[in-house]
DNA sequence: GATTTATATTTGACTACTCAAGCATTGTTC
DNA sequence: GAACAATGCTTGAGTAGTCAAATATAAATC
């Protein structure tokens, strides 16, 4: 038995949840017609103080690359639920603002998002929900 | 103040970190010239009790769809790190086995994941090593 | 203030998947 | 044992990203 450490064990154990998850997730947000990471789009700017991020920002967030970004944008632009602002003090930015729809259904959408958690979590207490958070917390 | 549940939080929070810790094996793996997927490949081959699996086992285990499990061995078959093996009791299986080079590599990776891993993990101690563990078990 | 360097974004070419359809084989049912 | 359904796998077409190069603007340096 070639002993695996606790860290590469655990490593591969996450990646796997995250699969599973995410996946569970997508599937129930798509009666909204979104994706899970458009669905991080409109969270983080709903988030955000002026509902209006730099799209380096939002890359960073959604934990995509910036050309991620601009690819993702665009067909959620052309549905309205997002629109492009321009920075006057630097004209290399594109920011992107949520729209009212978009928050209309980001809000939607976070009720099946939280259904679809609590089911997904259901094994867990609320104690324990917030240790495995914390811990999580601590890593990343 | 818009009130988030706790297990929405922790799905965003979850899918934050998977991605994160997932492109940094990713990225470490690639000296050995295998990603974060095939690595997974080689870890359920190699802790399968003859190192040889069905196709829609590794799809269930590295959680990608059959297909993408065809494409995914192909490349690997090619450069001898797993090879075919039929099923004489079903010819509709074609089973995939660990090669002599293939168990090499996935030692020599390992070790590469498990720096990668401690280094990512360092802010946890093994007693909240094994606890997060626990946790992630109870859910998946 | 001209030149260089850095930053924000987009684009083209590619990769790694996905799903639906197809084919071969096996199992079931009558 | 013939017909139908189910299983295992592959293939074609599409999607969601990646990286490197290009472009535009801003900041720093001389």
């Amino acid at each position: 038995m070639s002993g695996q450490s606790l860290q590469s064990a655990f490593i591969i154990q996450q990646s796997s949840l995250a699969s599973k998850l995410s996946k569970k997730v997508d599937g129930s947000l798509s009666v909204h017609g979104i994706s899970f990471t458009e669905y991080m789009v409109l969270h983080h700017l709903s988030t955000s103080p002026l509902i209006t991020m730099r799209r380096i920002e939002l890359a960073e967030c959604v934990c995509i690359s910036a050309s991620g970004v601009t690819r993702l944008i665009a067909p959620m632009e052309k549905i309205g639920l997002v629109e492009k602002e321009s920075n006057p003090r630097d004209a290399r930015q594109s920011l992107v603002k949520l729209t009212k729809a978009g928050e209309r259904l980001y809000k939607d959408a976070s009720v099946t998002v939280e259904h679809c958690a609590d089911n997904a979590l259901k094994a867990l207490n609320n104690v324990q929900l917030e240790k495995l958070s914390e811990l999580c917390n601590k890593v990343g």
